[in-house]
DNA sequence: AAAAATCTGTTGCACATGCAACAAAATTGA
DNA sequence: TCAATTTTGTTGCATGTGCAACAGATTTTT
């Protein structure tokens, strides 16, 4: 929607760390590459036609929301600035389900052909190579975010899951969640009141302190 | 331990696909490519180390294990021959908790250092390159292996995550599973009996039909 | 072939969780 | 600034789920 913008410099994302201002802008027509702005709260795109682009989010953020059948929300994925996403990547629509990447704030989102990466380039784009290795670097630490994911959704209990996700992403006991507690909720793939409860026995059994999106964890008490 | 095995031909595995048999030599040594031979059911690596290796299943299968501080066995990976792992690439281990690669059948695995792999290559490796191009494949369909696993693990109940997991796995209805009904308790992150009784269930409304490892989906009955 | 180990299948029970529904607080938008 | 919307926080209730414990079937090992 919103299109007005000033001019990027594109030198600065990391994926294009090493690359040359000149193979940059000859990469970016050999890539078919193509930068979108987004308003806030809007779908930036729809899983599910087999589309193999890569998306790298280039300014703000988004989600990978799945609704399914029953309207049932889970944020598959938060992506933050920097992320990548596509259906060649990962999650693929099973029926019934929609899957989407909707913007959190203005988000900006640059888009390349997951083929034209892949196969070899005739054009002779001497960074090829480069953007290659940049793009396994970026695709590495979405990975690890995933790896996340699934070590705090395969927890048993809610209890669990909030501890895990807690501890992933407590620096020195505190940090704020990145989005809200209704969010959190769809995040670690329970109901929100549910969640709700267990977080207010946490509190009460002063393991974590939560005031608004800050959540800070107790330090374990010494033995003896 | 077992290491009695004919001298392996790599130029067969994907990660070295286009690459020369010339190169690939040399890569091996410059890569600190090394390959270990495990038996059946032990564990081929414990995470937490650190250490900054990618692993590749050249032969046989095993899975990425973690065993929580109450025992709670979760399997956190199935990995098929081909797939690649290692600390860099996903699951950093939490407090309390342990990781390891444990080998179901006889496995071979390859290591190479992730930082090699990165760094551009002081000796002049033509094929680098194409090796990370390789890599970057194989993190993609490893990514999507992922993307499935949180697809089921974001399900809300034992059910749906059943479900879910037997319409991503099964070809035209059917389909065997890759392990045992216990270690898929262990996979969709819930408890076993638990899942048996929800197995029961879905069998008694005739949705699925189980037969030891093989699993068919009955056909959506038509409407009217 | 016998013994050991694992896997399947089941049950009772306590309790955690999902669901619906609501009110108050906070945030957003006009 | 007021209205509309979203978020937080809570509760009752039905039921789904984890846990423990067991027996029989199956597989693996010796």
């Amino acid at each position: 929607m919103n299109t007005k913008h000033k001019i990027m410099d594109y030198s600065n994302f990391p994926i294009f760390q090493n690359i040359s201002a000149a193979s940059m802008e000859r990469m970016l027509a050999c890539f078919h590459v193509r930068q979108c702005t987004y308003a806030a709260g809007s779908a930036v795109r729809e899983y599910g036609d087999g589309g193999k682009e890569v998306g790298i989010i280039t300014d703000g953020t988004a989600d990978l929301v799945r609704i399914d059948y029953g309207g049932t929300r889970t944020i598959l994925e938060h992506l933050e600035t920097g992320s990548i996403f596509g259906e060649v990547l990962a999650f693929t629509v099973q029926t019934g389900d929609s899957i989407s990447v909707v913007t959190e704030g203005g988000c900006r989102v640059m888009y390349m052909d997951y083929d034209h990466i892949m196969k070899r380039c005739e054009n002779a784009c001497r960074h090829h190579s480069q953007l290659v290795q940049n793009l396994f670097q970026l695709v590495t630490e979405q990975m690890q975010q995933m790896g996340q994911r699934v070590e705090v959704l395969s927890r048993r209990s809610i209890r669990e899951k909030l501890l895990c996700y807690f501890a992933i992403h407590a620096k020195n006991g505190a940090f704020t969640l990145p989005f809200t507690l209704s969010a959190l909720a769809d995040y670690i793939g329970s109901d929100r009141s549910a969640m709700m409860r267990e977080l207010r026995k946490l509190r009460q059994e002063g393991l974590v302190q939560v005031d608004g999106r800050q959540v800070t964890l107790a330090l374990q008490r010494q033995a003896g």
